[in-house]
DNA sequence: ACAAAAGTGTTAATAGTACACCCATGA
DNA sequence: TCATGGGTGTACTATTAACACTTTTGT
């Protein structure tokens, strides 16, 4: 039998179902806090709690990479294909029982992803999600499933990329000046970082920065020097990395 | 109307099916390659093509990481929970157009795994494949699905391991010497370290490995000032890291 | 004794840390 | 001119990289 007669006797309802999901890790900076979306869930199951942004991969039309940025696009307004945003795959999760409706017989596999984007708006409420908000890491309530390890792990993620790439960038808009970009570090690793250090450590970093005609100041500038502004330089990775203090 | 009610009448059939498999990237060292386990596959699709081993979650029953032990043990015939064996999550691979059967209306999702062992006897051919064989990483011929993809990002991803955790030991057996501790590096990266520096940096690490009383000489030596001997000392990471050459 | 493999010493260069100090602006 | 935030200098320490040298074994 060929390969083309065999795909055309093949049954795939003869196998039970799994589904296929995708949620968000979304952060952004708000004040000095590393902020994540959460939605209260709009529908079974677990209507009513806490949840990460999320849903189906839409079956035959989508990769899980496609329905993350479909989400994202749907739940915040950004587009990750276009924006300065930033959109990765974190893990797979699977656990047979991390789904309630695995008591119906379907087995649902979620896909998590990260992303970053420089500081929104209050968030805008999907379709299935009664109501969305920005919440600081450290004051996340219980959640829905198991998206408590899933944020767990994607903030793990966080800290440890900013060590070795330039992903920082995604939290600031150009231009921005160098203590604009210290302040990501400073909020997302929980920890002061040197100004003179840092400063001469992404300087040093080919193609971390790449300085920019000084434009308007900014507006809730409270006197003191000026500063200058830098935009993205292209460079993904930082080598020697920035290690995290402690 | 309640969560339970909700679950009673859930129709899991109502949405069309994914399938959910995973697929191994199982390494060990051979002589002073790196090599990864290939079988050729026995069934459709794909059928004699090479692929890395895998399969499906089973339903209901199983967590993708499950099946990744279940099928490294048919596969190797190696425990990962029990032995210095190791397996990770690698990524979850989704497009639509990565497996043929998507023409038959199924949507298959691989969660691929990376697995590290000591030197490993000849494949052993397992229910599925024709034949098995470890192929040096720098020797593999196109593979079927997008096993090519999870390969290299397989590959990276052991590579990128080596600097800052201690995964370099499940390449060995206890009692070992430092240089062939040495040796998993200089095959994994494909780059000679400096023997002098390799041995501080390592017993500099706290718990990286610890000493052995030293046992009766290896078997095949020819020469040379005997080694000290050491096992795996606890620590899962190494900071500061072990960087690559280069 | 000699070759081979393991292990130690030494030094220059690089990278990181801490903190003092100078600069440019708004009020 | 003073407070404020931005930017530079510098001394000290830690880490890395390179290579010469010593030790311990088999033949």
């Amino acid at each position: 039998m060929s390969e083309r007669q065999w795909l055309r006797e093949y049954d795939p309802r003869s196998y039970p179902p799994f589904a296929v999901t995708v949620d968000l890790a979304v952060f952004t900076l708000r004040g000095d806090d590393l902020c994540v979306l959460l939605v209260r869930r709009g529908e079974y199951p677990h209507r009513g709690r806490w949840a990460l942004p999320g849903g189906h991969v839409l079956h035959g039309r989508e990769s899980a990479d496609d329905a993350a940025h479909r989400e994202l696009l749907e739940e915040t307004g950004v587009d990750a294909w276009r924006s300065n945003a930033h959109l990765q795959q974190l893990a797979a999760y699977s656990a047979p029982d991390r789904d309630p409706r695995m008591a119906a017989g379907l087995q649902v596999v979620s896909i998590a992803y990260v992303a970053l984007a420089p500081g929104l708006p209050d968030a805008v409420a999907g379709t299935d999600a009664a109501d969305a908000r920005w919440t600081p890491v450290g004051a996340v309530p219980a959640l829905a499933f198991d998206h408590d390890r899933i944020l767990a792990d994607a903030v793990e993620r966080v800290r440890a990329k900013l060590e070795y790439t330039t992903s920082a960038l995604h939290f600031v808009t150009a231009p921005f000046s160098l203590t604009e970009l210290r302040r990501v570090y400073e909020a997302v690793w929980g920890r002061s970082v040197e100004p003179a250090n840092f400063r001469r450590k992404v300087l040093a970093t080919p193609g971390f920065v790449s300085p920019v005609d000084r434009a308007a100041t900014a507006p809730g500038r409270r006197g003191g020097r000026p500063p200058e502004l830098y935009g993205p330089g292209g460079a993904a990775t930082v080598d020697p990395p920035i290690r995290r203090p402690m």
